[in-house]
DNA sequence: CAATGAAAGTGGACATGGTCAACTATTTTG
DNA sequence: CAAAATAGTTGACCATGTCCACTTTCATTG
């Protein structure tokens, strides 16, 4: 297998195992169906609040449709809060609300657990490690 | 952010981004619509075939239900042939035909290029070093 | 200061990918 | 042999991703 054949496939398979890890666990705090991109959403948005749509298009590398109808689903929901940016009425800034900081909390420590487990044959320097790398890519 | 959910941003943007690399440039290649995972299907039977469903269901880590549909579409598209186990009437198995095996090659080219652009911040060594952390996982 | 083009966001339509549960056909095991 | 386990198939249903056309607002420039 060449490198970067065998490097997605690896990949892949840990985003899989993060995802169906996530999918079991999830289930019992997520009681109003966020899914896991809701849910990848809301824990982007804990750290960049207040953000508009575009700057979490961009970060999150998705397409802006896509973005617009989660959002919407989340504000319906009641984790987020948007209103409009007082200098370009083009722009919808986006905040998380309570519930949306305490959903935040609950996946981040699901998802805490989840890698945690994943990543149990790693020595702690080699997650600090793993993460410098992939942070520079 | 904690480092799990950092650790779980990258991941996922990364992915994201070899994800949409492929999109676009998989399409002159994959005339009949095999899709990113059939591809990825494709390479990994390259790797084992001849194989059983059920070692791919596992080394993809999917569901059986879904690779079921896929192989068949494989084997429609005239990529991947199946037999009996002469053994075991219950298992199928699988190797690609030498079609399969062009467009395999195709798709690990092109694979190659959008993760060689992917990891150019990243030195040689560092990409054996990530190759490494993610194989330990 | 109008015209034109770019940027932010929305919505429709469609394709792919993932999950669950029920089912058949075989093999394995007590 | 009966019961349980294994391999694979199928249906139904979500979740996610892509593309494109559209509106509104802002920025540029002649």
């Amino acid at each position: 297998m060449t490198d970067p054949t065998e490097l997605a496939y690896f990949v892949d398979r840990f985003m899989r195992r993060i995802h169906s890890g996530l999918h079991q666990r999830a289930v019992a705090v997520d009681t109003e169906r966020v899914g896991q991109f809701g849910g990848l959403i809301l824990m982007a948005l804990a750290e960049m609040e207040p953000v508009s749509m575009q700057a979490l298009v961009t970060h999150m590398a998705r397409d802006k449709s896509q973005i617009t109808r989660v959002i919407n689903s989340l504000e319906s929901k009641g984790y987020v809060a948007s209103t409009g940016h007082p200098e370009d009425k083009r722009v919808r800034l986006l905040r998380l609300t309570e519930k949306g900081h305490d959903l935040v909390r609950e996946f981040t420590h699901i998802l805490g657990d989840v890698i945690g487990g994943l990543t149990k044959s790693l020595s702690a320097s080699e997650k600090q490690h793993l993460l410098a790398l992939l942070r520079k890519i």
